[in-house]
DNA sequence: AATAAGATTCAGTGTTGCCTGAACGAACTG
DNA sequence: CAGTTCGTTCAGGCAACACTGAATCTTATT
């Protein structure tokens, strides 16, 4: 029997579980997915408990998610002055890391090409051809990628100093 | 008990696996990265058959994944006048299916996010603001990958005219 | 038409990994 | 220093999924 999550905004529930589908699709767990949701419609920061009441979830699955996400750069911690607990938040800079997370992904691909043995690339000239070619693209993208990331930067820092706390 | 792959080069079969390692982080079978990896270390196209007993894996197995990699365009069937059998490969231009693959998970997730409904917004402008600036990056770097991309097709299209066949 | 060769589909099975409750640990408070 | 409040860890249950063998479908061949 699933446990009954607090009433949210039934909208708001709705595309959190949306969300949730989706990061699941990229490897995340489901709860995971859940979590960073609810955490990206939150004004504030969210207590573990509090996160666990509102999604029906264990505080188990909520620590140990909250603090895979964390890891990964997509959740920091904030804390309340006179409060021990453990306030969660989506990093402010949200978009890079979950960027980042995916060129790592994509880095490690390229590294395993790379590292391949001569003779498991094949004595076929055909097949170091074609490894050759899919380094060389990959290479391209990733530099070309990582450059539109700092471009990006450089851009959302000059709107910042622009107007400051708009 | 597992059943015995054809012996292989032993380089080799420990590269196909650990690219299918790879692949299944990625969210594939653990065989679809099998297959890809063979077929990305293989001088010629390979029938169900072929790379059944190459790998270890039953044909039924093999028959569904070639099906689901060659649906996201990361294999092509490649016949052999006088045979009936289907013949699989990489796709020559592979790197841009892969691509594009995740590029497409990327627009999904900013279609959710535009299609999120006002109310599950929140009322709140921390939120609102929030969503907005994460949907103007993912906006800014879509755009930006994807003319990194044309790039590429047109860098190495000009290659290809210059030095056809090297 | 009958047979055969190959590919696909499908029900069943085994494994993986998520999630939970409960135990444990750590840090504050009176 | 007891008691409390949080957070984390861990063994186990359970659902989901990949993979398989066997049945089915398709297309060629004699």
């Amino acid at each position: 029997m699933p446990r009954r999550a607090a009433t949210l905004q039934a909208s708001t529930a709705q595309l959190v579980e949306r969300i949730a589908l989706f990061f699941e699709t990229e490897g995340f767990s489901r709860i995971g997915g859940r979590i960073f949701g609810r955490l990206l419609l939150s004004e504030d920061p969210m207590s573990l408990d509090g996160l666990a009441a509102d999604l029906g979830a264990s505080k188990a699955s909520i620590s140990t998610e909250t603090r895979a996400l964390e890891r990964r750069g997509i959740l920091e911690r904030a804390g309340r002055p006179g409060d021990r607990r453990v306030y969660y938040q989506v990093t402010p800079t949200l978009p890079m890391p979950t960027m980042e997370l995916r060129l790592d992904r994509w880095r490690r691909f390229s590294q395993l090409l790379e590292d391949a043995p001569a003779d498991a690339a094949g004595a076929s000239a055909v097949v170091r051809r074609r490894l050759d070619e899919t380094l060389e693209a990959h290479r391209f993208l990733l530099a070309e990628f990582g450059d539109a990331i700092e471009r990006w930067h450089r851009r959302s820092a000059q709107i910042l100093t622009m107007r400051p706390r708009r």
